[in-house]
RNA sequence: UGGGGAGUAGCCAAGUGGUAAGGCAGCAGGUUUUGAUCCUGCGUAUCGAGGGUUCGAAUCCUUCCUCCCCAA
C-alpha cells in the first residue's frame, strides 16, 4: 500500500491507521514545487511538509520516498490552469491535481511498486460492495472532499483507501494526539499549493509564466464601459472584492468576455443566478439517473437537478432552483444520496427561462 | 478677466456656526485543500489655499487657485 503523505495531520493519521491495520505500507510525498520557488510555508507541498512526512513515516517505521514531480506539476496543472484564465474561465486545479498527480503520477508509481492500494487523507468514503467500488461523501460534511475526487477514473477510485471518511476532523486530530504524531498540531493547509506568498493564485501563475497583463475594461450589463481593470486574469464569476473600482454600490462580476478582455459587472445579484449549466467531459460511475444532486463548487451543498444527456459526454443540468455564480472551468459533481455517481466540467451557465429573471450576458 | 456652478479621505457623498455621517474601493483577520461567495475588524480627511468675523467655522465674510457649464 502506498500512502500519500503531505506532511499534514490528516495523511499522518492515515499512515498510522494503515500501519496499525497491518498493511505493508510505504509513505510517499509528492514534491510539486521547488524549494526555491517562493512557496508559502503553509502550503501542502512545501519542503516543510516533506520533512514532517518523513518524520512521521520514521516514527511509524515505514519507508518514505519523495517523488520529484515538479516538471509534471508545472506542465499538467499550472500550465493548463493559466490557459483557463486566459480564456476567461476559472480553473479548479485541485481536481486536476488529484487526477493527474495524486492518483495519476502517484498511481503509476504505486503500480510499479506492485501496491494494491493508495491511501490518502481525503474526507470521503470508499464502499466496496462485491466488485463495485463506490465513493461516498465524508461523514464530516463540513470537511467532505468528495467533490475534489469527482474527476477520478473508476479505476483510480477502485484502488483508493480513504480511512478518514468516517471520521470528523476533531476525531482525526484527537487520534493524532493520542498516537503522538509530530504533526498533530499542524494547522490546516489552506493556500493552494502553487500560489506564491502574498500573491493570489492567478497572479502567481502569471508571474510564474512571465505572461503580460492583459488590459481591458469593466462594462455594465448594457455594455457601457465603466473603467479599466487590472488584468483580465484576475477576475472570476461572482467576485465582489478586489475589483479595484469604486462604483458607489457593490458590484459582482457576472461575466467574462475573453474576446476583448471585458469584465462584466452588475449591482444586481440576481444576475448571478442561472437555472442550469452545460457540462462537458461528463463521466459516470453508475448509470446516470434522471435526477440527482449537482454540486458546482467545493463548498456548494449541492442542489437537486434534472439531467439531460447530450452527445459526446456533454450534458445539460437543469436545477430546480436557480443557482448563483455557475462558473465555467469549475467542476460539477453528481451525487445520488451520499454516493458520487459522476462528474464533469462546467462550460457555461444556462440563460434564464423563468419570467422576471434576467439573462446572463455571457449566457451559453 | 461676462454670467452661472463646484471644490470634504482613492472614488462618490452627508453635514449651512458647536467641534467631520454613510456608501464604494482598499487593507487585515476568519471560514475554505480551487477561484469566488460569506463573516469580523480597520479611516489622525491641512473639509482647495490665505486672511478675517466669532468663545467656537467645513459651515459666515473676503482674496486667490483649480475644474465644469453657458455665453462671446
Amino acid at each position: 500500500m502506498v500512502i500519500a503523505m503531505s506532511g499534514g495531520v490528516d495523511s499522518s493519521v492515515v499512515a498510522a491507521l494503515m500501519v496499525k491495520a497491518g498493511w505493508e505500507a510505504i509513505g510517499v510525498t509528492l514534491q510539486l514545487r521547488s524549494c526555491d520557488d517562493r512557496y508559502a510555508s503553509r502550503s501542502c507541498c512545501s519542503a516543510d511538509g516533506i520533512t514532517q512526512a518523513r518524520a512521521v513515516a520514521g516514527s511509524l517505521g515505514i519507508p518514505h520516498y519523495v517523488l520529484d514531480c515538479r516538471d509534471t506539476f508545472l506542465d499538467r496543472i499550472m500550465g493548463p490552469a493559466w490557459a483557463e484564465y486566459e480564456r476567461g474561465r476559472t480553473p479548479s486545479p485541485c481536481l486536476h491535481c488529484n487526477r493527474e498527480m495524486k492518483f495519476g503520477y502517484l498511481g503509476q508509481y504505486a503500480e510499479r511498486m506492485g501496491a494494491e492500494r493508495i491511501a490518502t487523507g481525503h474526507y470521503a468514503r470508499i464502499e466496496r460492495v462485491g466488485d463495485d467500488v463506490r465513493l461516498l461523501r465524508g461523514v464530516d460534511r463540513a470537511k467532505d472532499q468528495s467533490y475534489f475526487l469527482s474527476d477520478l477514473t473508476q479505476e483510480q477510485i477502485a484502488r483508493l483507501e480513504l480511512p478518514l471518511g468516517t471520521l470528523t476532523k476533531l476525531e482525526v486530530r484527537a487520534m493524532a494526539r493520542e498516537m503522538g504524531l509530530v504533526t498533530a498540531e499542524r494547522h490546516e493547509s489552506q493556500d493552494i499549493c502553487l500560489a506564491m506568498e502574498g500573491l493570489g493564485f492567478p497572479e502567481s501563475l502569471r508571474q510564474r509564466f512571465g505572461k503580460p497583463i492583459r488590459p481591458g475594461h469593466f462594462v455594465d450589463p448594457q455594455g457601457r464601459v465603466l473603467g479599466p481593470h487590472e488584468g483580465f486574469h484576475r477576475y472570476t464569476i461572482g467576485q465582489r472584492r478586489g475589483l479595484g473600482i469604486a462604483l458607489g454600490a457593490r458590484n459582482h462580476v457576472i461575466g467574462l468576455r475573453a474576446e476583448d478582455a471585458s469584465v462584466i459587472l452588475s449591482t444586481d445579484e440576481t444576475h448571478l443566478l442561472s437555472r442550469g449549466l452545460k457540462a462537458s467531459q461528463v463521466h459516470w460511475y453508475a448509470d446516470p439517473p434522471e435526477r440527482c444532486i449537482a454540486q458546482i463548487r467545493s463548498r456548494h451543498p449541492g442542489a437537486p437537478a434534472r439531467l439531460e444527456l447530450l452527445w459526446d459526454a456533454t450534458a445539460l443540468v437543469h436545477f430546480e432552483a436557480p443557482q448563483s455564480a455557475i462558473t465555467p472551468g469549475q467542476a460539477v459533481a453528481f451525487f445520488e444520496e451520499e454516493r458520487l455517481i459522476g462528474g464533469g466540467w462546467i462550460d457555461a451557465a444556462l440563460p434564464h427561462s423563468a419570467p422576471g429573471l434576467p439573462t446572463r450576458p455571457d449566457g451559453i
